[in-house]
DNA sequence: ATGTATTTCCTACAAATGTAGGAATTGCAA
DNA sequence: TTGCAATTCCTACATTTGTAGGAAATACAT
């Protein structure tokens, strides 16, 4: 028999809140999972400044918020994400926009054009982009 | 006698930080300034929940930070803008493209667009804003 | 079996942020 | 001139964030 109405199942947990340096972090995951705690370090060790520790701290809220899962593997962890990057990342430009141009693209894009100047081939590539997103 | 080398005479102090909720306080500033306390309370009252007090915390703040100054007119205060919007503007933009994209625009276009579809019109808005910007 | 190097576990702490409350002051109406 | 309503001044407090440190556990080499 065919259940009726109730379409959604499951109702959609909030996405996590991460922060700025979570976000360091979590790109790294997305990238590669999944990845050991020390592989993340490495990964970041040449980019970052951060202690072992503080990646540690970082990984473990991270774990906390439900933004990743880890698996224990000998004695270290496997972490792999539970939110899309996708998803995540559309919310982050939806949360800048709305906070910094009331929630508008086009004043944005004109704004950080006026500002930084593209090549031309970079505005061409913009402009493809549009293009695919042609009617 | 004319000055040698010395070009940039006053450093540029670094813009504050400004955080979400001042955001919402300093569009309302750049909109409409000299403003008094009271009138960005009313501005404010029917978008968002906050309670006055909370408001003037949020002045208070960013008059510390240097965002903003005061000047006292009877027995409330007038704040104007001491930084300039569109470069505030700007540098959320960037750190914005750089948290979560490693800096570059065109993913943050193609992903946005893949997630909200926007209208013919508006594709066509962001075209011409791009067409303004052709070499 | 045991020491050791590695890794996790728990704790810390200052600054920033969201969200106000109460006390003090003061311009103005009566 | 004096009381009041409005406004500022100072304080508060829980969370989140950046940035780790030390203690405890444990896998593995010898």
């Amino acid at each position: 028999m065919p259940r009726l109405i109730k379409t959604r199942t499951k109702p959609v947990p909030p996405l996590p809140q991460i922060s700025d340096a979570e976000w360091t972090v979590m790109k790294i995951i997305w990238q590669q999972s999944p990845i050991s705690t020390s592989q993340v370090v490495q990964a970041l060790e040449n980019r970052i400044h951060w202690k072992p520790k503080t990646i540690h701290t970082l990984l473990s809220r991270l774990v906390q918020k439900g933004a990743l899962t880890f698996e224990k593997q000998g004695r270290e962890y496997l972490f792999r994400p539970l939110v899309d990057a996708r998803h995540c990342v559309h919310e982050a430009s939806r949360s800048f926009l709305n906070r910094v141009f009331d929630g508008e693209l086009a004043p944005f894009l004109a704004g950080f054009l006026e500002r930084e100047k593209l090549s031309r081939a970079e505005i061409a590539e913009l402009r493809r982009i549009l293009d695919g997103k042609q009617s």
